[in-house]
DNA sequence: GTGCGTGCAAATTCTTTGCAATGCA
DNA sequence: TGCATTGCAAAGAATTTGCACGCAC
C-alpha cells in the first residue's frame, strides 16, 4: 500500500498511517516500553494512568487496536489465555516469553523456510505467513532457579 | 509425569487422566471431528447440540478446557481474535489456518531447532518450547481464487 | 452406591459503543 | 478551525461459578 517508512518507531508509524499523536497515546506507548514483559489492556491502563490520570480504559483498547493495526505493537498469546501486548522492535520479529517471570524478549533472526516447506508438503496448503512464539527461561530466572532449585519460583501471580 | 499412552485417541487420553466418558463429552468430541476448521466454544455448542439436545454451554466450556488439558484438543489463535479449538492428531503438531475459509490443517514434521538456537543466541533465553501457527491458503481456496481472481472469496462470515 | 459431571441461571469479567466535549495538526 | 480523538457510562459479549440432581464406573 503505502511506502514503508525508514523509521520503524511507533510515532513514525502513527504519522505514516495518518493518526494523531495525543497525550493519551504517548502514555500508552510509554507504558508498553516501560514494561519489559507482555502487558494486558488492564495493565497498560494502570501503568499509563500515572502519566495521564484522566485516561479512560476505552481509549486504551482503542489505542492498542490501532497500534496493532499499524504494527507498533504485537499481540502475545499465552498457551492458555491470550491478549497481551508487546512493543515491536523491528519490521518482522518474534517473541520469547519467559515461563518464570513473563518477561518478553524479541528476536528477528528467523529462517522459517524449511519448516514452511515441510508444512506445505504435508498439508497441501500454500503457506504465506507464520506466527511463532517461543517459551523459555530468561537469564535472571535461570539464576534464581540455580539459587533455589526447590521452589518453582514463579514471579507473576 | 505419567507414562504416555500408546493410543493418542481422545478417549484414551480421557481414560488415562481418569476422566469419565459421558454422552456430553462424546458429543463435543464428535462436533470437533465433524468440523474441518477451527471451532469456537459457541460453534461446538451448536454442533454438539444436535447429538445431545440437553447439552449446556457451561459444559462445553468445561469440556473444552479439560480436553485441552489432556492434550486432545489444541487451541488456535487468530491474529486478531483467539480461542478456536481443533482436535489433536498426534503427539506434537502445529496448525495451518487457511485465510480464505478458516479450514485447519495439521502437520507434524517440524524441525525448529535452528530457529530456537538462533533465538537463544539473540535473546539470552534458554528456549524450551514453541508455539507455531502458520497461515496460508488451502487447495480448495486456491482453486476458487483461480476461478474468480477479482473477489476476495472469503467464505467465513 | 459414590462421586464425578451436568444443567440451569445468576454472577463476573472483558470489551465495545454512543455521544458531547476536547485538543491536535 | 475541522475533524480525529477522548471520557464517561451503559450496552453487549464471553466466560465462570454455585448448587441440586443424574449417571458412568
Amino acid at each position: 500500500m503505502t511506502e514503508p517508512p525508514q523509521d520503524w518507531s511507533a510515532e513514525a508509524r502513527l504519522a505514516a498511517a495518518g493518526h494523531r499523536l495525543t497525550r493519551q497515546r504517548k502514555a500508552v506507548l510509554g507504558a508498553l516500553l516501560q514494561a519489559d514483559s507482555g502487558v494486558t489492556a488492564a495493565e497498560v491502563f494502570q501503568l499509563a494512568r500515572s502519566a495521564c490520570p484522566d485516561l479512560g480504559l476505552a481509549t486504551v483498547y482503542r489505542t492498542l487496536e490501532m497500534l496493532a493495526e499499524v504494527g507498533a505493537v504485537r499481540r502475545v498469546h499465552g498457551d492458555d489465555r491470550c491478549e497481551a501486548y508487546v512493543p515491536t522492535v523491528g519490521g518482522h520479529g518474534h517473541t520469547v516469553v519467559c515461563s518464570g517471570c513473563g518477561r518478553v524478549g524479541e528476536f528477528t533472526a528467523c529462517d522459517m523456510r524449511p519448516v514452511m516447506a515441510a508444512a506445505a508438503a504435508e498439508t497441501g496448503f500454500s503457506i504465506d505467513g507464520h506466527f511463532l512464539q517461543l517459551t523459555g527461561t530468561c537469564e535472571e530466572c535461570r539464576a534464581r532457579r540455580r539459587a533455589d532449585p526447590s521452589g518453582v519460583g514463579k514471579v507473576r501471580s
